[in-house]
DNA sequence: TATTGTTATACTCTATAACTATA
DNA sequence: TATAGTTATAGAGTATAACAATA
């Protein structure tokens, strides 16, 4: 049997060569968050035009898609704590994108909806989007692994 | 066709059922990111009365597979800028587990090791992280999904 | 009493610049 | 000149506590 390694028990130092990370490809964490961070910071590249970061675009489409929700509902389902998302929807707002009205039913909150502007920045956003998802799909090999993946992921959820 | 739902047309600000959210469910990176934070959650809970992050596991992993190597090479491996790395080996080494050895070959740099301690420590280690991943091959479905999913993140890292 | 939105604040992660000692 | 380790620092992201207005 060839040795194609020095003995593990010597030391490296004089080694220039690749290190042996077989281990972390066990480690289901590490590589989730290896993948998490190139998927995000290929995100931030693609909307980097719009100015817009991942949970930005995820606040408008959930908004859209929920009309007149208060700023709680929207902030807890996207595990962002209400605190925390007074100055992402504030930010929204201030670009036009976001509307805080005030409900009738309940004078403590605001309701959250898009303006014009705002329907019409997602309509593009959302074809950005599939763009991007389109290429992820490629590097994935297909529709079907996509779904794969999604159906994995949410087991670990 | 019963109408299950009130026109999208109509704010919500009466409601109190759930959100709509099928959009977020085809946005690979919003997925993905949930899932990593579930996984890092239950990792610190599992690894909690050992008080080791997942990136101090990694270290730890990484420095028993590659002895001897330059603190350079092992943090950028785990896309950790060598700032940032500092305080982190300092810390495993303050607690015994790792030491510092000024490199014969190049007095710059200092070589890792695992103390013995260390090296028990990281037995202990990765027992309990084989049981944590046992559980999450469990919620997956078995150990092909687990195979399945890893090469699925490989090819979008 | 409890909840909504808000402010203030702290802690972790991450990123960059600049220094020293070596190469 | 370039690199290894280090320090300082600034920016995100995230967490908790406390307050006013309202329920």
């Amino acid at each position: 049997m060839r040795r194609e390694q020095p003995s593990t028990q010597e030391a490296a130092d004089d080694r220039t060569d690749a290190l042996r990370t077989e281990a972390t490809s066990s480690i289901v964490g590490y590589r989730l968050r290896r993948a998490q961070l190139s998927v995000f910071q290929r995100f931030l590249t693609v909307f980097e035009s719009l100015a817009l970061r991942p949970v930005e675009y995820t606040v408008l489409v959930l908004i859209a898609d929920n009309p007149g929700r208060k700023q709680t509902e929207i902030a807890e389902v996207l595990g962002v704590k209400r605190a925390n998302f007074v100055p992402l929807v504030h930010g929204l707002e201030q670009r036009g994108l976001v509307e805080r009205v005030p409900s009738d039913f309940d004078k403590r909150a605001n309701a959250l909806h898009l303006t014009q502007e705002g329907e019409a920045f997602l309509a593009h956003a959302r074809q950005v989007h599939e763009d991007m998802e389109q290429e992820l799909v490629a590097r994935l090999g297909g529709e079907k692994a996509r779904k794969t993946l999604i159906e994995l992921l949410d087991r670990l959820t």
